[in-house]
DNA sequence: AAGGTCATACCGACCGGTAGGTATGTTGGC
DNA sequence: GCCAACATACCTACCGGTCGGTATGACCTT
């Protein structure tokens, strides 16, 4: 390669331009523009704008994990991982480009005619559920080990409270629902833990 | 008028067509055909695709308060209507059409591309939010005067799920988040009735 | 009541712009 | 000299929107 950023560059690119524009409001050359190349570049390394989307849920996936990975993975406690999770949310959510998901604005816009893309984007979704899911699991276990709610079933509730105040944020264009809906969401988690009955 | 229902015929089609597909991906050739008319008509009536949509996202929401509003008015107590309106949101989980919300949708794929539509979308939005939040005010003045919690926040929370659940719905093809993300709901909000200190 | 007039409802061909994608280079390193 | 890495020009399809036209019924006139 010439150039080994050219691809990283491209992505790079779109990631923020779909981010924020969607996946059909953003054009390939919108994308070659931002990047500073040409058509002809971008299609030697995509084979057309469905698999750059692809490219860009994945990474978008990617970067999701590899900035709440290491926050979360130095602490012992799965319970004090949940509520960092949550502290984090909460606290990115003073930034526009994070009051954004990828997964979910591909999924809204692109269920019905890319049947391709959302299921890459069902799939990551899922896997981040059934990670916070894990850790929900493992305090259930330490401290409400007779509880009868489910951890996957709480995770992906946390996960649609993220989703939808995304949303409004989107409406109403400031963070505030995201950060009330975590302190809500807080709170009960406080109550799942508090009566052992949920 | 020669024939009064034309208009209509456009505005269903197009509502049809743009809850499942979005904004972007319904051409206004395709909802004339889906009506059975051509684009002179379509522009006889709406000015542009713009005007189009803003007049679907109203459609939407009146279509959702002619919904809701009579199966609520006749009941006197106000925590009972917020049940019945979680009762009906769940029940219309099993239903594909009833597991996407216009507004939602669009705010999610317009909202930096269409500030206009965003802006309707938000309205319509807080509407109901606010409407849900008198029910839970006066509940809470009923039954629970002492408790901190603020109802136009719960009711947020509650269309944050909702929207958010709706989401993972179309991830996944099935109405089973949004079931679940009501129960969860319901566990929350016998909480919050339930402790004064919420 | 017959005939003329006119606005409204609707049609369908067409236009300009843009999008995704291709074909044909050109350049530079191994 | 060959292949990867880019650039340029172009093709085709489609989309939003326009425009000239037609048909139909209401209303007016005599």
């Amino acid at each position: 390669m010439r150039n080994p950023q050219t691809k990283e560059r491209l992505l790079d690119a779109a990631h923020e331009l779909m981010l924020s524009k969607g996946y059909a409001a953003t054009s390939v050359e919108d994308v070659c523009k931002a990047a500073s190349l040409t058509k002809g570049s971008f299609f030697h390394y995509f084979s057309g704008k469905e698999e750059l989307g692809r490219q860009v849920a994945d990474e978008f996936y990617r970067r999701a994990q590899d900035g709440f990975g290491p926050i979360l993975t130095g602490i012992r406690d799965p319970l004090e991982r949940v509520h960092t999770y949550l502290n984090v949310r909460e606290s990115l959510a003073d930034d526009q480009a994070h009051l954004r998901c990828m997964l979910g604005t591909f999924v809204q816009e692109l269920f019905t005619t890319h049947p391709h893309l959302r299921e890459v984007c069902a799939s990551h979704l899922e896997h981040h559920i059934e990670w916070i899911a894990r850790d929900l699991a493992e305090a259930k276990a330490l401290y409400a080990p007779g509880a009868d709610w489910d951890p996957r079933g709480v995770s992906e509730l946390l996960q649609s409270i993220l989703q939808g105040a995304m949303i409004l944020s989107k409406a109403t264009q400031d963070g505030g629902a995201v950060r009330r809906g975590v302190q809500h969401f807080r709170t009960y988690l406080q109550a799942l833990f508090k009566n052992e009955g949920g």
